[in-house]
DNA sequence: CCAAAAGTGTTACCTTTACACCCATGT
DNA sequence: ACATGGGTGTAAAGGTAACACTTTTGG
């Protein structure tokens, strides 16, 4: 990866002038050596979403290691040299929760000089979604713990997780709205009212049962199932599940999905 | 920046496992030099919109140097070591147009292994918007070229440039329906027939006039001006502006701009 | 039989769409 | 005077929002 200033020059598309100066003189004094330039460190760090029925929750570890040791922190770790993003990410998923082909989305990339004290670390900040039934909590060992935590119950994090949380939150709300999401949060099968729960959850406010239902309904991508959910309710309850075969089918013709 | 191995388990939240695995044994086999976590090249490549009047333009150049030497690209630069990411993107466009503070959003992270020929280079994507009446065309010592293109009317791109740019593209037709972006691709000063094309040159569809007008000027926060533009119209037509103090305000109360 | 959650339609209101002609100016 | 782009209102249709009672089960 190391490599003399020519092949540097010729091999990047490397700025050398940060004003209008122009000579080849002045342009010398702003090189740069190359190493400089691969000195970066890389994570990715998720936001992971899940729901209990009444609030949404975000699963975070407390950090076992320094720095920040013993701060709560997103689950996160450096990427490997040969693995992309999205495998990354996969990967602490997996690590964590043992689940496999997690829901994911790219939020954001925080690359704040100081953000990391140990040097220039940039973060992919993925959202990731996963059904609380499928999760089985596992402490990485270089974690004390892993927990959920309720949105509004949260302290300091770790680096600049704080803000990276708060932007997933953001992204998740307007992606609820537009894209649907929230069939990930939930078992595969599923009642109305606990989807209409889910909504109201992450959007914050309480919606009309009825039209919900007709608007939900009327998109036509929900199954309804032959069998009705008996366990936590009195009238058993209707079971639907997602179709997604049929929603992608809708949404090629150009339907829309808008909550 | 180089750390021995005791450093680098205790001082960032590298995961040893692959898998399941977990005795110190299979742990030690993953175990990866730190020199190789801060070998990562990064840069910011920009997606650089303008109109003129009739179409959506991108900005791009020409490259002078290998790898993908006379490919057309995305303007853009390896990030300096102690330089933000916004920055970065800012001194690519000032470089390039002389514009300072260019309106400027993070697109995505492009990072696949081997999306560059040389190593292991992240890619940030922004979005930026520029008023091409103050754009003053002048092509980087490392490039040839710089032109502004039309949608329609791209070949093959350096590097991933093809796929950053089409999700570019992606981004700008959804932001501008939720946010005044279109705004800063116009002149200060505009006619209600300026926007209107603008909107339909995004968005690839035409629009009703009367209830376009109806919509903006609806929403409050264009002030009309004590002038009207008389080039290239017969009927001199009234000219606006675009508040955003007032924007701002109606924002915070609660207001919702969608197109 | 009572408590608790499931389920179901109609109406008023607001937003969106469709649509055609007159106006001001330059040539 | 005419060609060109600028400017204006209304009505029908569709979608959203508000609203209350009956049903089914477990205890």
């Amino acid at each position: 990866m190391r490599r003399d200033l020519d092949e540097l020059i010729n091999g990047n598309s490397v700025a050398l002038r940060y004003s209008d100066d122009n000579s080849p003189d002045d342009q010398a004094k702003y090189l740069i050596p190359l190493e400089d330039f691969f000195q970066f460190g890389l994570s990715v760090d998720c936001v992971v979403f899940g729901f209990d029925g009444q609030d949404i929750k975000v699963l975070l570890i407390k950090r076992g290691v320094a720095p920040y040791k013993s701060y709560w922190a997103l689950p996160g770790d450096l990427v490997y040299p040969q693995e992309d993003l999205n495998g990354a990410a996969q990967r602490v998923l997996e690590n964590l929760t043992g689940i496999r082909e997690v829901f994911m989305q790219q939020i954001k990339t925080f690359g704040k000089v100081d953000r990391h004290p140990l040097g220039r670390v940039l973060t992919v900040a993925y959202n990731a979604l996963i059904r609380v039934e499928n999760y089985e909590p596992r402490a990485a060992f270089w974690a004390d713990n892993v927990q959920w935590h309720t949105l509004s119950e949260l302290g300091d994090l770790a680096f600049d997780h704080n803000e990276i949380l708060a932007k997933g939150v953001e992204k998740l709300k307007v992606r609820v709205r537009n894209q649907p999401l929230g069939f990930e949060l939930l078992p595969v099968n599923f009642t109305l009212n606990q989807l209409q729960k889910l909504y109201e959850a992450v959007l914050g406010q309480p919606l009309d049962k009825r039209n919900f239902r007709k608007k939900i309904l009327g998109m036509n991508f929900l199954v309804k199932l032959d069998a009705k959910q008996t366990k936590d309710t009195r009238r058993p309850a209707q079971l639907y599940t997602f179709d997604r075969m049929r929603y992608d089918e809708l949404t090629h013709r150009g339907f829309n999905f808008e909550l």
